[in-house]
DNA sequence: TGAATAGTGTCTGTGAGACAATATTAT
DNA sequence: ATAATATTGTCTCACAGACACTATTCA
């Protein structure tokens, strides 16, 4: 290698496409809690978890459902342009997002060498106004969590897709990132490893970090906040266990949630990190 | 968008170049543990976390340190041109790897636009021999934590290499892979940033999954392994209680280790996942 | 009144933190 | 004998799991 003396003289004599160049994406997979109308007036509102979807209307994958996703922008950091896709998807900004996981395997698209980094971004459904974005619709998710592989049932009322995942763990290790795609017919791409990794990212988080609280309104009640976490962790809890855990996380506001055929509840808010 | 009837016809079509180029690359944190040899034969050698480090010799950042990294192959996997570099620099392969996070600010290289994905290694150093690549060499690490940041120290016995970086919590979450530099004068790149977060995430991982032992050579003694454990968490443990968590991820064998002017300790090795 | 959820009290067992006590080696 | 680590025993306290009990609302 030549022995360059100055940075400028470095950068001057520099060929940008010695080496081969690759088309970086962002995908996004948007997380919310969805609240399905019940029709006997004393219980709760079943919640679902739900993703937002998008319909491919060309090639590749043609007719499939993939996450929201797009290219990155030459002078655009990665975050952003998740940031970028999200919003003309959902018309919200200011939600919270965090990097999952790159996935650069050289098949992954047949039109050229793709890169792509998955974002994961937990909103809150009220904040919705329905100005979903062209061909996006909402997916309720249902997860079945098998001793090796992970079934998961995407529905959004006219359509089911579906598809499995296995774990495989790596080395002697647990590296719980590390899934591999048993069956899929209808997503796009490697997505439903995006799906799966940022749930048991959830799963994981919500138990040491108080994200969930992105995906609720300001106002809420215990049980819903519970409902929320049951989904999540795919688990029933108890009602104390709960309410210890939870306690020194939220604060009871002077609001109460009547209306249903039994005991109101005090609505809470978030209080934030002590 | 011109509506293609068929996937080959759409390739056909498809200009790659349409979307900027990105170069991508990876960056590998290299982590292990270096016994200290010791004056006192009572004593136990003293363990120091330890990263490999590589000196550049051109630009940018000439003659700075910054971790293995180079770029990815048109052909190649991310995790394979990470462990291509981590067999370069070492001349290990089979080595415990996970990717941490990927980096892709604009400024980030001023050559052009780069996309790094940044993985993070564990290495018995027992299985070195002194092979290493050119310009390479380990630093130990030693961390402080503060409440709103991290000073590191880094040195190879030459050189001391210092930078902080502080903790940015996102929003009203906590995002533990959030940090920016604060301080950073010998370090190439943003890689403070990567060897913060993979000591974070170790420091995470090593309470709920086995990593650890892929830096441990194959007999170890609990000694030992209490060591390891009271580098990467940054404080002292208690000998009851660390022996009741390790107790059953550990099998005793016949070996024992002598020598010192103290009782022998019985070497254990790793009995995998129950 | 009854179905359904809201909210609290309390018992029990497990497990972490802390400290003490015993065992064993090389010099 | 002594310094140093290895290894085990045990007490206490915090806390999660489990269950029971009371409170409150609307049809």
């Amino acid at each position: 290698m030549k022995d360059y003396k100055t940075e400028e003289e470095f950068l001057k004599d520099y060929n940008p496409n010695a080496f081969a160049p690759f088309s970086v994406t962002t995908d996004i997979l948007i997380l919310s809690v969805s609240n399905e109308v019940n029709t006997n007036y004393r219980k709760l509102n079943e919640k679902h978890f739900s993703v937002l979807l998008i319909k491919r209307n060309n090639y590749p994958y043609k007719d499939k459902w993939c996450l929201p996703g797009g290219f990155v922008g030459e002078k655009e950091t990665l975050e952003d342009a998740a940031a970028r896709v999200l919003e003309t998807e959902t018309n919200l900004r200011n939600i919270y997002m965090e990097q999952l996981y790159t996935f650069g395997n050289p098949q992954r698209d047949p039109r050229m060498r793709v890169i792509s980094t998955s974002y994961m971004a937990l909103v809150d459904k009220n904040r919705l106004r329905d100005t979903l974005g062209e061909n996006a619709s909402w997916f309720t998710l249902n997860i079945m969590e098998e001793k090796d592989s992970i079934d998961v049932i995407l529905d959004n009322g006219n359509e089911q897709i579906k598809f499995t995942v296995g774990k495989s763990p790596r080395h002697m290790t647990t590296d719980r990132d590390d899934f591999t795609i048993l069956k899929n017919d209808a997503l796009a791409f490697d997505h439903p490893l995006v799906i799966v990794s940022g749930i048991e990212r959830l799963k994981n988080k919500i138990e040491y970090t108080d994200i969930v609280f992105n995906m609720m309104p300001e106002y809420f009640s215990l049980g819903d906040l519970q409902q929320v976490y049951e989904i999540i962790l795919g688990k029933k809890l108890l009602d104390p266990a709960f309410r210890r855990i939870i306690a020194n996380k939220v604060e009871k506001t002077k609001k109460v949630k009547t209306g249903a055929g039994h005991r109101p509840s005090a609505l809470f808010k978030y209080k934030g990190k002590k």
